[in-house]
RNA sequence: GGGUCGGUGGCAGAGUGGUCAAAUGCAUCAGACUGUAAAUCUGACGCCGCAAGGCUUCGGGGGUUCGACUCCCUCCCGGCCCA
């Protein structure tokens, strides 16, 4: 369940309400896509103030596989992370595995069929097992299969991407009821449901394709495919144009979204929830962000200057920089340490300093979301969905 | 003292008459990363130049040759073996 606790024009702020918890929104989630967010353990994700994880049901499925899940309960037992849990549908990786390397799999109207990229084990995904393996991990929020094409495909191709998405997300949405019929799962206690958003760059597409996910019906709604064109420019007016689409009392769900800048668009424009290996993945690779103002809140939302900035503690000029990495952040890194150390960390390869980058990242992305959620408390806005 | 192998760019290490400013790895210097095939990937890395191109290099010196990192002489330095 979703309820709008206030709003501004277009953003808002509230709440969802899970079997395993509440979270508030807007949030972020880091990407846990093969059960962990790699090199942070759970404890400190909820120490960070994260209050939901994204899982992949593609990746799991490969590894460990729906046995040891199913052995161990659920994916919540399994990983031991007791909060909210969203699943992606391994829509991302029709895009990332398959469009971008036609050898790793093929894509037909009744299925997708991957070639794993490590063994060259073939997988099938149908609609309908995505979302049976999604019940069978157990996750609070899950996304129907999808086909994400490349924003550079042209127009014809990506009609087709939305047409097929629309068919899967009907099997999708058939399906899950059916599951939850089987399952015999109670209103309360049922997992959400997203369709996801096809389109590209086309917002008569963007709009179509939002209309006929609706009439279907889900619980939100997540923009497809990459929200950056081929340029690597974010899209501003179609995220704007598609989250105006998507019926007010439901979830809009900004998929892969993004920079710190990005997220903060989106979530004026109206969405409500995020994921995006970014923090991390960046962390890792040495890149940190760094607050440029105590409070993220005020730069983000009433000003036009760049709220934050990146370094990479790679660079020379940090072998003998004893300050802080973020004179306004409390993480474990910047309480602890300082730049020169973390350079010699990254520059020893250790995995320690890969892994207080990632952290402080997704400390960086925790604090600017709940400095997005206290940013409107104006009037309440009671719905039902 | 005798013998022997060797001395190549920051380091390690290929090359053994022209296709060599010299493979490769590391280090160094930058860049990228957006529902994770990513602790990954790109690029630069003798000097000058945006570039085309030019210039100086393979322990030192001398020589052979149209041409030498590559062959010869010699000196210096190092490893190993014998005394």
């Amino acid at each position: 369940m979703f309820e709008i606790i206030s709003k501004k024009p277009d953003s808002r702020v509230g709440k969802i309400r899970t079997k395993n918890g509440e979270v508030n929104t807007p949030f972020f989630m880091p990407d846990a896509t093969r059960g962990f967010v790699r090199s942070i353990d759970n404890e400190i994700l909820e120490k960070i103030g994260l209050e939901a994880i994204l899982i992949n049901t593609y990746h799991l499925f490969l590894n460990p596989g729906m046995e040891i899940i199913k052995e161990a309960g659920d994916a919540h037992n399994f990983m031991n992370w007791p909060k909210p849990l969203l699943s992606d549908s391994g829509g991302y990786q029709v895009f990332s595995l398959i469009h971008k390397n036609p050898k790793l799999g093929k894509i037909t109207d009744n299925e997708v069929i991957f070639c794993s990229p490590t063994d060259g084990s073939k997988h099938i995904l149908t609609p309908e097992i995505a979302i049976q393996i999604q019940f069978d991990l157990g996750v609070d929020m899950m996304v129907c299969l999808d086909d994400p094409p490349p924003n550079d495909y042209p127009r014809e191709k990506i009609a087709q991407a939305v047409e097929r998405t629309i068919r899967w997300a009907k099997r999708c949405k058939d399906e899950y009821e059916k599951q939850i019929k089987e399952r015999k799962i109670s209103e309360a206690d049922r997992p959400l449901i997203f369709g996801v958003i096809q389109g590209g760059e086309y917002l008569n597409l963007r709009k179509h394709c939002t209309e006929e996910l609706v009439k279907i019906g889900f619980d939100g709604y997540g923009f497809g495919a990459r929200h950056i064109d081929a340029q690597g420019n974010f899209m501003e007016e179609v995220l704007r144009e598609t989250a105006s689409f998507i019926p007010e009392n439901a979830l809009r769900f900004a998929l892969g979204v993004g920079t710190p800048e990005d997220i903060v668009k989106c979530y004026s424009f109206g969405w409500d929830m995020f994921d995006c290996v970014i923090p991390t993945r960046e962390g890792r690779h040495g890149r940190l962000f760094i607050r440029n103002v105590k409070t993220l809140l005020i730069a983000s939302l009433q000003s036009e200057e760049n709220f934050y900035e990146t370094i990479n503690i790679n660079n020379g000029k940090y072998k003998n920089d004893f300050s802080r990495v973020d004179e306004n952040c409390d993480c474990m890194l910047c309480k602890n340490h300082t730049k020169a150390y973390l350079h010699h960390l990254f520059s020893s390869k250790e995995m320690l300093g890969m892994r207080l980058a990632a952290i402080h990242n997704l400390k960086f992305y925790a604090d600017l979301l709940e400095a997005l959620r206290n940013s409107v408390n104006s009037k309440k806005i009671e719905l039902k969905p």
